[in-house]
DNA sequence: GTCTATAACGAGATAGAC
DNA sequence: GTCTATCTCGTTATAGAC
Protein backbone atom coordinates (compact mmCIF):
# COMPACT_ATOMS: atom_id res chain seq x y z
CA UNK A 1 0.00 0.00 0.00
CA UNK A 2 1.03 3.61 -0.59
CA UNK A 3 2.26 5.68 2.27
CA UNK A 4 -0.36 7.88 3.60
CA UNK A 5 0.66 11.51 4.23
CA UNK A 6 -1.53 11.80 6.88
CA UNK A 7 -1.28 10.40 10.22
CA UNK A 8 -4.68 8.55 10.78
CA UNK A 9 -6.30 11.16 11.78
CA UNK A 10 -8.55 9.81 14.57
CA UNK A 11 -5.37 8.63 16.20
CA UNK A 12 -4.27 11.74 16.18
CA UNK A 13 -7.44 13.37 17.69
CA UNK A 14 -6.87 10.79 20.39
CA UNK A 15 -3.17 12.10 21.23
CA UNK A 16 -3.85 15.21 21.33
CA UNK A 17 -7.08 14.66 23.97
CA UNK A 18 -4.86 12.38 26.01
CA UNK A 19 -2.19 15.07 26.29
CA UNK A 20 -4.84 17.31 27.26
CA UNK A 21 -6.56 15.48 29.96
CA UNK A 22 -3.94 13.99 31.42
CA UNK A 23 -2.90 17.36 31.98
CA UNK A 24 -6.22 19.44 32.94
CA UNK A 25 -8.68 16.60 33.37
CA UNK A 26 -11.66 15.35 31.14
CA UNK A 27 -13.96 18.35 32.60
CA UNK A 28 -11.86 21.02 31.33
CA UNK A 29 -10.72 20.35 28.17
CA UNK A 30 -13.09 20.64 24.88
CA UNK A 31 -13.64 19.61 21.46
CA UNK A 32 -12.92 23.20 20.75
CA UNK A 33 -9.14 22.75 22.22
CA UNK A 34 -8.10 19.28 20.85
CA UNK A 35 -9.47 20.94 17.27
CA UNK A 36 -7.41 23.90 17.13
CA UNK A 37 -4.19 21.17 17.97
CA UNK A 38 -5.25 18.31 15.35
CA UNK A 39 -6.26 21.49 12.83
CA UNK A 40 -9.96 20.57 11.82
CA UNK A 41 -12.78 21.72 12.72
CA UNK A 42 -15.25 21.05 15.35
CA UNK A 43 -17.80 18.96 13.50
CA UNK A 44 -14.89 17.19 12.28
CA UNK A 45 -14.35 15.40 15.25
CA UNK A 46 -17.81 14.65 16.08
CA UNK A 47 -16.96 12.20 12.58
CA UNK A 48 -14.48 10.22 14.88
CA UNK A 49 -16.12 10.42 18.07
CA UNK A 50 -19.69 11.29 18.22
CA UNK A 51 -19.67 12.73 21.88
CA UNK A 52 -17.49 13.60 24.00
CA UNK A 53 -18.28 10.03 26.22
CA UNK A 54 -17.05 8.42 23.55
CA UNK A 55 -13.65 9.98 23.23
CA UNK A 56 -13.81 9.25 26.58
CA UNK A 57 -13.94 5.85 26.21
CA UNK A 58 -11.91 5.32 23.90
CA UNK A 59 -8.70 7.14 25.73
CA UNK A 60 -9.19 4.46 28.34
CA UNK A 61 -9.45 1.69 25.79
CA UNK A 62 -6.22 2.85 24.13
CA UNK A 63 -4.23 3.77 27.67
CA UNK A 64 -5.16 0.70 29.04
CA UNK A 65 -4.12 -1.12 25.75
CA UNK A 66 -1.06 0.44 25.50
CA UNK A 67 0.05 -0.13 29.44
CA UNK A 68 -0.81 -3.74 28.90
CA UNK A 69 1.34 -3.65 26.55
CA UNK A 70 4.32 -1.96 28.24
CA UNK A 71 3.97 -4.60 31.17
CA UNK A 72 4.21 -7.50 28.29
CA UNK A 73 7.29 -5.87 27.62
CA UNK A 74 8.96 -5.89 30.89
CA UNK A 75 8.57 -9.78 31.27
CA UNK A 76 10.46 -9.71 28.03
CA UNK A 77 13.30 -7.39 28.83
CA UNK A 78 14.21 -8.04 32.50
CA UNK A 79 14.35 -11.20 34.35
CA UNK A 80 13.65 -11.09 38.20
CA UNK A 81 11.05 -9.48 40.54
CA UNK A 82 12.59 -6.18 41.49
CA UNK A 83 13.81 -4.99 37.52
CA UNK A 84 10.28 -5.72 36.76
CA UNK A 85 9.20 -3.28 39.74
CA UNK A 86 11.80 -0.59 38.68
CA UNK A 87 10.86 -0.80 35.03
CA UNK A 88 7.14 -0.15 36.47
CA UNK A 89 7.56 2.25 38.22
CA UNK A 90 9.52 4.07 35.72
CA UNK A 91 6.54 3.96 33.15
CA UNK A 92 4.93 6.74 35.77
CA UNK A 93 7.91 8.68 35.74
CA UNK A 94 7.89 9.30 32.28
CA UNK A 95 4.32 10.15 32.10
CA UNK A 96 5.44 12.57 35.61
CA UNK A 97 8.14 13.77 33.47
CA UNK A 98 5.88 15.39 30.87
CA UNK A 99 4.05 16.92 33.32
CA UNK A 100 1.22 15.12 32.52
CA UNK A 101 -1.02 13.02 35.58
CA UNK A 102 -1.68 9.54 34.83
CA UNK A 103 -4.68 8.82 32.77
CA UNK A 104 -6.93 6.98 35.23
CA UNK A 105 -5.62 8.60 37.90
CA UNK A 106 -6.82 11.75 36.53
CA UNK A 107 -10.18 10.23 35.67
CA UNK A 108 -10.74 9.05 39.31
CA UNK A 109 -10.40 12.58 40.26
CA UNK A 110 -13.51 13.08 37.77
CA UNK A 111 -14.62 9.69 39.04
CA UNK A 112 -18.12 10.67 39.92
CA UNK A 113 -19.04 12.85 37.08
CA UNK A 114 -17.77 10.29 34.23
CA UNK A 115 -20.32 7.96 32.44
CA UNK A 116 -21.14 4.97 33.80
CA UNK A 117 -18.73 3.07 30.53
CA UNK A 118 -15.72 5.20 31.09
CA UNK A 119 -16.02 4.46 35.40
CA UNK A 120 -15.52 1.50 34.34
CA UNK A 121 -12.54 1.22 32.17
CA UNK A 122 -10.87 3.61 34.60
CA UNK A 123 -11.60 0.47 37.22
CA UNK A 124 -10.48 -1.99 35.16
CA UNK A 125 -7.07 -0.24 34.46
CA UNK A 126 -6.23 -0.19 38.02
CA UNK A 127 -7.54 -3.85 38.47
CA UNK A 128 -5.07 -4.73 35.32
CA UNK A 129 -2.18 -3.29 37.23
CA UNK A 130 -2.73 -4.35 40.35
CA UNK A 131 -3.24 -7.95 38.96
CA UNK A 132 -0.02 -7.71 36.97
CA UNK A 133 1.84 -6.34 40.22
CA UNK A 134 0.43 -8.87 42.15
CA UNK A 135 2.19 -11.57 40.29
CA UNK A 136 5.60 -10.22 39.77
CA UNK A 137 5.18 -9.38 43.68
CA UNK A 138 4.47 -13.09 44.14
CA UNK A 139 6.88 -13.92 42.02
CA UNK A 140 9.53 -12.14 43.85
CA UNK A 141 8.62 -13.56 47.18
CA UNK A 142 9.13 -17.20 46.07
CA UNK A 143 12.50 -16.27 44.43
CA UNK A 144 13.40 -15.01 47.57
CA UNK A 145 14.35 -11.35 46.05
CA UNK A 146 11.41 -9.58 47.77
CA UNK A 147 10.35 -10.06 51.31
CA UNK A 148 6.86 -9.16 52.65
CA UNK A 149 3.93 -10.34 54.10
CA UNK A 150 0.26 -10.55 53.68
CA UNK A 151 -1.62 -11.59 50.27
CA UNK A 152 0.51 -9.75 47.06
CA UNK A 153 -2.87 -8.56 46.15
CA UNK A 154 -3.63 -6.39 49.00
CA UNK A 155 0.76 -5.16 48.79
CA UNK A 156 -0.16 -4.28 44.95
CA UNK A 157 -3.02 -2.18 45.60
CA UNK A 158 -0.96 -0.71 48.14
CA UNK A 159 1.66 0.01 45.71
CA UNK A 160 -0.83 1.13 43.07
CA UNK A 161 -2.46 3.98 45.29
CA UNK A 162 0.90 4.98 46.81
CA UNK A 163 1.83 5.91 43.12
CA UNK A 164 -0.93 7.33 41.97
CA UNK A 165 -0.77 9.71 44.94
CA UNK A 166 3.09 10.58 44.45
CA UNK A 167 2.36 11.39 40.97
CA UNK A 168 -0.52 13.73 41.88
CA UNK A 169 1.08 15.48 44.48
CA UNK A 170 4.53 15.60 42.88
CA UNK A 171 3.21 16.95 39.49
CA UNK A 172 1.85 20.12 41.84
CA UNK A 173 5.11 20.23 43.25
CA UNK A 174 7.08 20.49 39.81
CA UNK A 175 9.04 18.04 41.25
CA UNK A 176 9.78 14.50 40.31
CA UNK A 177 12.23 14.00 42.81
CA UNK A 178 9.69 13.72 45.21
CA UNK A 179 7.62 10.74 42.97
CA UNK A 180 11.28 9.28 42.75
CA UNK A 181 11.85 9.18 46.35
CA UNK A 182 8.34 7.75 47.00
CA UNK A 183 9.40 4.76 44.44
CA UNK A 184 13.09 4.27 46.55
CA UNK A 185 11.05 3.74 50.22
CA UNK A 186 8.31 1.18 48.25
CA UNK A 187 11.50 -0.55 46.35
CA UNK A 188 13.46 -0.65 49.62
CA UNK A 189 10.48 -1.68 52.01
CA UNK A 190 10.27 -4.47 49.54
CA UNK A 191 13.73 -6.28 50.22
CA UNK A 192 13.82 -5.79 54.28
CA UNK B 1 -23.40 43.22 69.08
CA UNK B 2 -26.55 41.53 67.60
CA UNK B 3 -26.82 38.24 65.72
CA UNK B 4 -26.26 38.20 62.39
CA UNK B 5 -27.73 35.94 60.04
CA UNK B 6 -26.41 37.07 57.41
CA UNK B 7 -22.82 36.31 58.46
CA UNK B 8 -23.62 32.59 57.98
CA UNK B 9 -24.68 32.63 54.46
CA UNK B 10 -21.21 32.97 53.23
CA UNK B 11 -20.51 29.76 55.40
CA UNK B 12 -23.53 28.16 53.94
CA UNK B 13 -22.21 28.47 50.63
CA UNK B 14 -19.10 27.05 51.25
CA UNK B 15 -20.70 24.22 52.80
CA UNK B 16 -22.06 23.31 49.89
CA UNK B 17 -19.23 24.76 47.27
CA UNK B 18 -16.78 22.41 49.44
CA UNK B 19 -18.66 19.16 49.02
CA UNK B 20 -19.59 19.67 45.66
CA UNK B 21 -15.49 20.60 44.50
CA UNK B 22 -14.41 17.13 46.94
CA UNK B 23 -16.87 14.99 45.17
CA UNK B 24 -16.87 16.47 41.30
CA UNK B 25 -13.89 18.64 41.25
CA UNK B 26 -13.39 22.49 40.90
CA UNK B 27 -13.90 22.63 37.11
CA UNK B 28 -17.77 20.77 37.18
CA UNK B 29 -19.23 22.79 39.84
CA UNK B 30 -21.14 25.55 39.10
CA UNK B 31 -22.50 28.48 40.51
CA UNK B 32 -25.91 27.61 39.59
CA UNK B 33 -25.12 23.90 41.45
CA UNK B 34 -24.55 26.08 44.64
CA UNK B 35 -27.59 28.52 44.51
CA UNK B 36 -29.89 25.93 44.03
CA UNK B 37 -28.53 24.13 47.36
CA UNK B 38 -28.06 27.45 49.24
CA UNK B 39 -31.33 28.63 47.73
CA UNK B 40 -30.32 31.68 46.89
CA UNK B 41 -29.92 33.31 43.13
CA UNK B 42 -26.42 33.04 41.33
CA UNK B 43 -26.04 36.81 41.87
CA UNK B 44 -26.40 37.04 45.43
CA UNK B 45 -23.90 34.34 45.52
CA UNK B 46 -21.64 36.78 43.56
CA UNK B 47 -21.85 39.08 46.32
CA UNK B 48 -19.97 37.09 48.67
CA UNK B 49 -17.69 35.34 46.08
CA UNK B 50 -16.99 37.88 43.59
CA UNK B 51 -15.70 35.15 41.00
CA UNK B 52 -15.46 31.27 41.29
CA UNK B 53 -11.42 31.66 41.41
CA UNK B 54 -12.03 33.56 45.10
CA UNK B 55 -14.26 31.37 45.84
CA UNK B 56 -11.87 28.72 45.42
CA UNK B 57 -9.39 30.62 47.64
CA UNK B 58 -11.96 31.15 50.47
CA UNK B 59 -12.43 26.94 50.24
CA UNK B 60 -8.59 25.97 50.62
CA UNK B 61 -8.26 28.75 53.24
CA UNK B 62 -11.19 27.42 55.38
CA UNK B 63 -10.08 23.84 54.73
CA UNK B 64 -6.36 24.33 55.50
CA UNK B 65 -7.65 26.07 58.98
CA UNK B 66 -9.96 23.61 59.76
CA UNK B 67 -7.37 20.72 59.22
CA UNK B 68 -4.91 23.21 60.99
CA UNK B 69 -6.92 23.06 64.51
CA UNK B 70 -8.17 19.03 63.58
CA UNK B 71 -4.31 18.52 64.21
CA UNK B 72 -3.43 20.69 67.09
CA UNK B 73 -6.54 18.55 68.63
CA UNK B 74 -4.97 16.08 67.84
CA UNK B 75 -1.80 16.82 70.29
CA UNK B 76 -4.62 17.45 73.02
CA UNK B 77 -6.24 14.14 72.58
CA UNK B 78 -3.85 12.09 72.32
CA UNK B 79 0.12 11.58 74.08
CA UNK B 80 2.02 9.18 71.58
CA UNK B 81 3.23 9.41 68.03
CA UNK B 82 1.17 5.88 67.05
CA UNK B 83 -1.86 7.43 68.51
CA UNK B 84 -1.32 10.22 66.89
CA UNK B 85 -0.75 8.81 63.04
CA UNK B 86 -3.97 7.17 63.61
CA UNK B 87 -5.80 10.04 64.57
CA UNK B 88 -4.38 11.88 61.62
CA UNK B 89 -5.57 9.08 59.17
CA UNK B 90 -9.35 8.95 60.59
CA UNK B 91 -9.49 12.46 59.14
CA UNK B 92 -8.70 11.07 56.28
CA UNK B 93 -10.95 8.06 56.66
CA UNK B 94 -13.90 10.34 57.93
CA UNK B 95 -13.70 12.63 54.62
CA UNK B 96 -13.76 9.65 52.47
CA UNK B 97 -17.09 7.91 54.13
CA UNK B 98 -18.96 11.05 52.79
CA UNK B 99 -17.56 9.54 49.49
CA UNK B 100 -15.23 12.46 48.83
CA UNK B 101 -11.87 13.41 48.22
CA UNK B 102 -9.11 15.53 50.22
CA UNK B 103 -10.46 18.77 48.90
CA UNK B 104 -6.52 19.56 48.47
CA UNK B 105 -6.09 16.27 46.92
CA UNK B 106 -9.02 16.93 43.99
CA UNK B 107 -7.88 20.32 43.46
CA UNK B 108 -3.67 18.64 42.69
CA UNK B 109 -5.57 16.49 40.03
CA UNK B 110 -7.26 20.10 38.65
CA UNK B 111 -3.84 21.91 39.15
CA UNK B 112 -3.09 22.66 36.11
CA UNK B 113 -6.18 24.87 35.28
CA UNK B 114 -5.75 26.72 38.87
CA UNK B 115 -5.49 30.20 38.91
CA UNK B 116 -2.53 31.09 40.72
CA UNK B 117 -3.32 32.12 44.40
CA UNK B 118 -5.49 28.54 44.14
CA UNK B 119 -2.30 26.55 43.27
CA UNK B 120 -0.09 28.45 46.11
CA UNK B 121 -3.40 26.86 48.67
CA UNK B 122 -2.92 23.45 47.62
CA UNK B 123 0.92 23.48 47.94
CA UNK B 124 0.76 25.40 51.26
CA UNK B 125 -2.19 22.24 52.57
CA UNK B 126 0.56 19.55 51.67
CA UNK B 127 3.24 21.63 53.02
CA UNK B 128 1.20 21.65 56.69
CA UNK B 129 0.16 18.14 56.72
CA UNK B 130 3.61 17.62 56.01
CA UNK B 131 5.20 19.93 59.06
CA UNK B 132 2.89 18.45 60.89
CA UNK B 133 3.43 14.54 60.02
CA UNK B 134 7.58 14.74 60.32
CA UNK B 135 6.95 16.75 63.91
CA UNK B 136 5.30 13.43 64.80
CA UNK B 137 7.02 10.92 63.06
CA UNK B 138 10.45 12.18 64.40
CA UNK B 139 9.13 12.46 68.00
CA UNK B 140 8.01 8.94 67.98
CA UNK B 141 11.91 8.02 66.64
CA UNK B 142 13.20 9.55 69.69
CA UNK B 143 10.75 8.28 72.27
CA UNK B 144 11.11 4.29 70.14
CA UNK B 145 7.58 4.10 69.98
CA UNK B 146 8.33 4.64 65.75
CA UNK B 147 11.06 2.91 63.52
CA UNK B 148 12.39 4.09 60.05
CA UNK B 149 15.53 5.54 58.61
CA UNK B 150 16.52 8.84 56.50
CA UNK B 151 14.98 12.20 57.32
CA UNK B 152 11.29 12.17 58.50
CA UNK B 153 10.60 14.80 55.84
CA UNK B 154 10.58 12.61 53.50
CA UNK B 155 8.74 9.91 55.28
CA UNK B 156 6.36 12.81 55.90
CA UNK B 157 5.80 13.42 51.90
CA UNK B 158 5.59 9.76 52.11
CA UNK B 159 2.75 9.39 54.16
CA UNK B 160 0.66 12.40 51.99
CA UNK B 161 0.82 11.17 48.59
CA UNK B 162 0.10 7.45 49.88
CA UNK B 163 -2.88 8.45 51.74
CA UNK B 164 -3.85 11.47 48.56
CA UNK B 165 -3.79 7.93 46.86
CA UNK B 166 -5.61 5.68 49.02
CA UNK B 167 -8.23 7.91 48.70
CA UNK B 168 -8.42 8.81 45.11
CA UNK B 169 -8.89 4.90 44.28
CA UNK B 170 -10.60 3.92 46.85
CA UNK B 171 -12.82 6.47 46.55
CA UNK B 172 -13.31 5.10 42.67
CA UNK B 173 -13.61 1.83 43.77
CA UNK B 174 -16.29 2.85 46.60
CA UNK B 175 -14.35 0.76 49.14
CA UNK B 176 -13.33 2.72 52.28
CA UNK B 177 -11.93 -0.77 53.39
CA UNK B 178 -8.93 -0.04 50.11
CA UNK B 179 -8.02 2.95 52.19
CA UNK B 180 -7.85 1.49 55.48
CA UNK B 181 -5.67 -1.43 54.25
CA UNK B 182 -3.15 1.11 52.80
CA UNK B 183 -3.41 3.13 56.30
CA UNK B 184 -2.74 -0.80 58.10
CA UNK B 185 0.33 -1.26 56.01
CA UNK B 186 1.46 2.54 56.43
CA UNK B 187 1.27 2.54 60.23
CA UNK B 188 2.56 -1.13 59.95
CA UNK B 189 5.69 -0.47 58.33
CA UNK B 190 6.37 1.94 61.37
CA UNK B 191 7.06 -0.51 64.44
CA UNK B 192 9.11 -2.85 62.34
C1' DG C 1 -14.24 13.12 5.80
C1' DT C 2 -14.29 17.78 6.22
C1' DC C 3 -16.55 21.87 5.94
C1' DT C 4 -19.93 26.15 7.29
C1' DA C 5 -23.51 27.39 9.97
C1' DT C 6 -26.24 27.09 13.78
C1' DA C 7 -28.96 25.18 17.42
C1' DA C 8 -29.59 24.71 22.34
C1' DC C 9 -27.87 25.23 26.49
C1' DG C 10 -25.09 26.49 30.55
C1' DA C 11 -21.22 28.97 32.20
C1' DG C 12 -19.28 33.10 34.89
C1' DA C 13 -20.26 37.65 35.60
C1' DT C 14 -22.63 42.54 35.85
C1' DA C 15 -26.28 46.42 36.35
C1' DG C 16 -29.39 48.33 38.90
C1' DA C 17 -34.00 48.06 41.44
C1' DC C 18 -35.68 47.03 46.02
C1' DG D 1 -28.09 41.26 50.73
C1' DT D 2 -31.03 39.58 47.56
C1' DC D 3 -33.47 40.01 43.62
C1' DT D 4 -34.67 40.17 38.18
C1' DA D 5 -32.87 40.71 33.98
C1' DT D 6 -29.35 40.50 30.88
C1' DC D 7 -24.77 40.05 28.66
C1' DT D 8 -21.17 37.52 26.56
C1' DC D 9 -18.93 33.69 25.81
C1' DG D 10 -17.92 28.76 25.47
C1' DT D 11 -19.86 24.24 25.50
C1' DT D 12 -21.52 19.80 23.16
C1' DA D 13 -23.86 18.51 19.38
C1' DT D 14 -26.45 18.45 14.71
C1' DA D 15 -27.85 19.55 9.67
C1' DG D 16 -26.65 19.54 5.36
C1' DA D 17 -23.49 21.22 1.46
C1' DC D 18 -19.26 19.80 -0.91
Amino acid sequence: MASRPMADTAARILDVAERLVQVQGFNAFSYADVAAEVQIRKASLHHHFPTKAALGQALIARYRARFSRALAEIHVGTSDARARLKAYARLYTGVLRKRRMCLCGVLAADFETLPGPMRQGVLAFFSDNEAWLAGVLEEGRRGKTLQFQGPASTLAAFVVSSLEGAMLVARSYGRVERFEAVVKKLLGDLQR
